[in-house]
RNA sequence: GGAGAGGUUCCCGAGUGGUCAAAGGGAACAGACUGUAAAUCUGUCGGCGGACGCCUUCGAAGGUUCAAAUCCUUCCCUCUCCA
């Protein structure tokens, strides 16, 4: 077959190609004509942070591009607005359009660390939208029945179960599906929880007598949880812009059993290694050092082979050995002594008064690695002191 | 338009005049333990002051009462059934 290697490219990593056949007949198409494959990707810039979750789908338009096809993202500017309603229980509350604006430029700071600039077509959903007449709007919707988006789970299990299902947001998926054919999309690209609104813009396409779109799913990446899927208000996530410390970190506090999951979905180790490692996994070496060295992979992604190296150092330090990490504020004090109540809010190590006389008595402060017993304990400031609370809340005091 | 049900602390969810800062669960935080920021167990979980107390909170605004999340009035919002 003229495609092996580009299918093999194309298939790692993805849960479902929807429909599978048609693809090699894009390819096909592509190759003979030249012209390349539009690889549409949305995003509904309703927050600012990207996390590695969202990244595999925009992996895989990298590697897209890489095969020489063209990515296109959707800034959904309209669609945020809205908030996606599938797989969600609940309704957002809508954006203003600048904060769209503004979360939208942050967004594509942080999706070109890892996309092709050059390969790369940004499209605002308001180009489109933005001409539309209440006939368009009337026609599109024509196309659908209300049956047809009952019959979708997410609607459905809201609708049944009392939740407030917004006629706007029922327009979620149409508008998506519109934005292929505003686009000319030849594949989209999403998680699988996506499948619905990606194959509305199919039948968008159809309706408008073009080509049909294929859908490539990619797997939902679990959160650090092991739980839930990966997502901001979970707050599960390892994000784009979280600092080598902290990636490294929230990704040794997956669990065990994700590993290899981690592996595939969130790193760019080829097949060959990640069933390497799965055999080493499985022959019962210590799961630490394999997860240590998955954290090494996703900081190197993003921030290189030397801070993997440092955060793993750190990591090591802190929490193996119990050292104080390398880069905690710093508080100067004038003062010559003070009560120790008044440092912990003062550094903001605790946020109230109650938090600071709780951790205390729950023995969780100590100054120098001297566990603080009391409350009225008055603190003699000199030269430089290390201030802790917890496992992770560190200050160092300096006298001024 | 008609008839019912409901809006409680970060989330879910009990509570129908004082004993309610408000059960229970989840999340979160802390302690012990651990290879780990995993799991497990224990504890904490509105704010201020050493408990007693005070302040803020139960959709919003008023009102009744010595006293309200609980009663009344108006308003806002949600759901169900009927049309």
């Amino acid at each position: 077959m003229a495609f092996d290697k580009e299918m093999q490219i194309i298939l790692k990593g993805v849960e479902e190609i929807v429909p599978k056949e048609e693809l090699l007949k894009k390819l096909e198409k592509s190759e003979k004509t030249g012209k390349p494959l539009r690889i549409k990707y949305g995003i509904d810039p309703t927050g600012s942070e990207v996390h590695i979750g969202h990244l595999v789908p925009i992996r895989k338009m990298r590697e897209f591009q890489d095969l020489g096809h063209i990515g296109v993202i959707i800034i959904g500017d309209f669609t945020a607005q809205i908030g996606d309603p599938t797989g969600k229980d609940e309704s957002r509350p809508p954006l203003t359009a600048d904060q769209v604006n503004a979360n939208a430029e942050r967004y594509m700071e942080q999706l070109y660390t890892v996309l092709d600039p050059e390969k790369t077509e940004v499209r605002w959903q308001s180009e489109w939208f933005g001409k539309m007449g209440l006939d368009d709007v009337l026609k599109m919707l024509g196309k659908f029945t209300l049956a047809q988006f009952l019959a979708h789970d997410t609607f459905r299990r809201r609708y049944e179960s009392g939740t407030p299902l917004g006629m706007h947001e029922i327009m979620y998926p149409v508008l998506q599906g519109y934005d292929s054919v505003a686009i000319d999309a030849d594949i989209e690209l999403g998680a699988t929880e996506q499948k619905f609104n990606i194959l509305t813009g199919r039948d968008m396409q159809r309706y408008f007598g073009m080509e049909e779109q294929i859908a490539v799913l990619s797997p939902i990446l679990m959160g650090t949880d092991g739980v839930n899927k990966m997502s901001k208000s979970l707050n599960n996530y390892i994000a784009v812009f979280d600092t080598p410390k902290d990636k490294y970190g929230k990704t040794m506090s997956i669990p065990d059993d994700l590993i290899i999951n981690y592996f595939n979905y969130a790193t760019l180790l080829s097949v060959e290694e990640i069933q390497a490692i799965d055999a080493e996994l499985k022959s019962g070496s210590n799961p630490k050092f394999i997860k240590q060295r998955l954290a090494r992979e996703i900081v190197k992604m993003y921030h290189g082979e030397e801070e993997a190296k440092k955060a793993e150092e750190e990591f090591n330090a802190v929490f193996s050995q119990g050292k104080i990490p390398t880069d905690i504020p710093e508080f100067t004090f004038t003062e010559n002594e003070m009560d120790i109540l008044s440092l912990l809010s003062e550094t903001e190590l605790c946020t109230s008064g109650g938090e600071a006389r709780r951790m205390i008595k729950q023995g969780a402060v100590s100054l120098d690695g001297n566990k603080i017993a009391s409350k009225d304990e008055i603190i003699k400031l000199e030269g430089e002191m290390i201030l802790k609370v917890g496992k992770r809340r560190f200050a160092k005091l300096i006298k001024g």
